[in-house]
DNA sequence: GGTAGACCTGGACGC
DNA sequence: GCGTCCAGGTCTACC
């Protein structure tokens, strides 16, 4: 299979694999030699497969070694569309932008779609395990779990797709805080993977909702072991930016550029964006801290 | 509604 | 090499 997905203008596929730190996380794997991205997934069929995801002109190609079903080959379209965020604008923030020096070449670099797992099952799991630890932590659970848990794809037994709630609903918190490491998280992954294999949560859904942002997000923060900035990084990959993941990065950084180095609180974060609106969490993802990181 | 303590791990640090 | 301390968000109990 090879297919040509087309994206709406302005897109770069490099922009979307470094918008934020998936990349690094099993299944996928950034193609360093060739640009974009491999990434193994379990579709519906229970077929286990490999893409190749590459740019394009305007868009990107999408390879497998092995010819699909019509109906696989439309799974995967959907899902790489989704992923990539293909169909997303973002017209509106680009003309607010062009105003703020510190977001002066988000347009011209087609930056603010932000890289998502073929799930929003995949999403929250993997944003549950950023939190209370370190990034490495992070890898290394996220690893674990697609590892021990994860379908084999049959072309190389050491790569595995991201476990399906039905999978990980199959396990108990013992293994999962022992074998998996994830420590006092592991009820909380476990208690969503059974809700999810259940249908009792459809996570899925979140994906085309029309609800609200505050009310989607009271239905976020009601999952266990997801608060306010969980919640926030989940409605970003939702593509709703009203709310900015505030995490102790967050707080330094705006600490530093409009409060002379003072503590601030979760409050002082959301204000400073305050005049961005639906826009708030993106224009915070995007804004050029480079003068901060380096000081 | 606000706050303190617990949760678990890895890394930094001192000895 | 070993022990101690701290950072990283969220939950629960308590006021």
């Amino acid at each position: 299979m090879k297919t040509y997905l087309p994206a709406r203008p302005p897109f770069s596929l490099n922009s979307v694999v470094h918008s934020h730190g998936w990349i690094r996380l099993a299944p996928f794997q950034e193609d360093e030699t060739n640009g974009g991205f491999h990434y193994v997934d379990e579709l519906s069929s229970g077929s286990v497969v490999l893409l190749y995801i590459h740019e394009a002109d305007q868009g990107v190609w999408v390879e497998t070694e092995v010819e699909l079903t019509p109906v696989e080959e439309n799974e995967i379209c959907h899902k790489v569309t989704w992923m990539l965020g293909l169909d997303q604008v973002f017209e509106s923030f680009y003309e607010l932008a062009a105003s703020e020096p510190k977001l002066a070449k988000v347009a011209k670099k087609a930056q603010g779609r932000i890289l998502r797992s073929a799930t929003f099952f995949e999403d929250t799991i993997k944003t549950i395990l950023t939190t209370n630890t370190s990034w490495s932590g992070t890898i290394r659970m996220v690893n674990a779990l697609v590892t021990l848990y994860g379908a084999s794809f049959p072309g190389d037994s050491l790569r595995h797709a991201f476990p399906t709630p039905a999978t990980l609903a199959n396990s108990d918190v013992e293994t999962l805080r022992t074998a998996a490491r994830l420590g006092y998280r592991a009820p909380y992954v476990l208690e969503l993977a059974q809700t999810a294999a259940a249908g009792s949560l459809d996570l899925e859904s979140f994906k085309t909702s029309d609800l609200p942002t505050a009310e989607l997000r009271k239905q976020i923060l009601a999952i266990k072991g997801v608060g306010g900035y969980a919640a926030a990084n989940l409605l970003m990959l939702l593509g709703r930016y009203d709310f900015v993941p505030v995490d102790s990065w967050a707080l330094k950084v705006v600490s530093h550029e409009w409060h002379g180095g003072q503590p601030v609180g979760s409050a002082d974060v959301e204000q400073a964006f305050e005049s961005w609106g639906e826009w708030k969490g993106l224009a915070y993802w995007l804004w050029d801290w480079t003068f901060i990181e380096t000081a």
